[in-house]
DNA sequence: GCTTGACCTAGAGAGCGGTCTAGCTCCTAG
DNA sequence: CTAGGAGCTAGACCGCTCTCTAGGTCAAGC
């Protein structure tokens, strides 16, 4: 058994069917998917690593706008490396740039948890906790 | 001068004088936001300051559903901390996830990046790089 | 007095990325 | 023969997060 059909390319991916679909419609596939006779999709393996680049690319944040460029620099076959470089490139640094953003996120958001967590620890009959009208900002928040 | 104007919160914050009304709104912000006569907005540093917050917790990804929710928890006063504590520790889950994922993504990008490197270093002339019909699944992505 | 610009409200619209429905065809098992 | 399940298409709808518009107020400067 050669092709996949679309429920087990689902099975695999983590997509949807309609999701599938959808990404289809939207020109996302590099190679049009092959139907049978009765007008079922068929898919293989290749379509399978092609859509979880997609995924990979999907959740680091790349629009599918992109996503169809690139695939369409791909269709094209041969002689456009470098544009398809310069697209990887880019993402690679937005992805960077959001990791970066992440960390940061993180430490503030890790700095109030320890605040919390110390105060929950101490217990909550101290009084240290002020009332929201004279809360400073750090407290506050 | 105790107060800020909307202008003067969104050229601080980055957000704009729309996304500060919406926010608002949606029930985002730890007080009432103080109106003078003439039912222009005053916002105090306090504001400035948990709207930082907010726009951290956005760009980690908590819906605001979930950053009102805290908010509420914020205004009910003392007493929660450990739900609040909770629900940090959650984003905070969610953050570190994230980052994981996105690491999992740049290695991914960042080998292709150097396969398309290495060709496009080693000339487009060499006819290394087959046509889309042959290609292989690590060849067309 | 008039203009300009910042501000106000309520609510419509937009972009993204799906998700789901309606109404249909097919295939297979019982 | 029939029921169930998977698939098909076209297109409506959704949740989220803004973003913008319409229609107005208000204060300061020329």
């Amino acid at each position: 058994m050669d092709g996949l059909s679309i429920g087990q390319v689902a099975e695999r991916t983590g997509l949807s069917v309609h999701a599938l679909r959808f990404y289809e419609r939207e020109g996302l596939l590099a190679d049009a998917v092959r139907r049978e006779s009765n007008g079922r999709r068929v898919y293989t393996e290749d379509d399978v690593d092609w859509l979880n680049m997609c995924i990979k690319f999907r959740s680091s944040g790349m629009p599918l706008d992109t996503i169809r460029k690139y695939t369409e620099l791909v269709r094209q076959g041969a002689g456009n490396e470098a544009d398809r470089l310069a697209l990887l490139k880019s993402h690679q640094d937005h992805v960077r740039a959001q990791i970066e953003e992440l960390n940061e996120c993180l430490n503030v958001i890790t700095w109030k948890v320890d605040i919390y967590q110390q105060h929950v620890d101490a217990g909550t009959a101290d009084g240290l906790w002020v009332t929201p009208s004279t809360q400073t900002a750090s407290e506050a928040s």
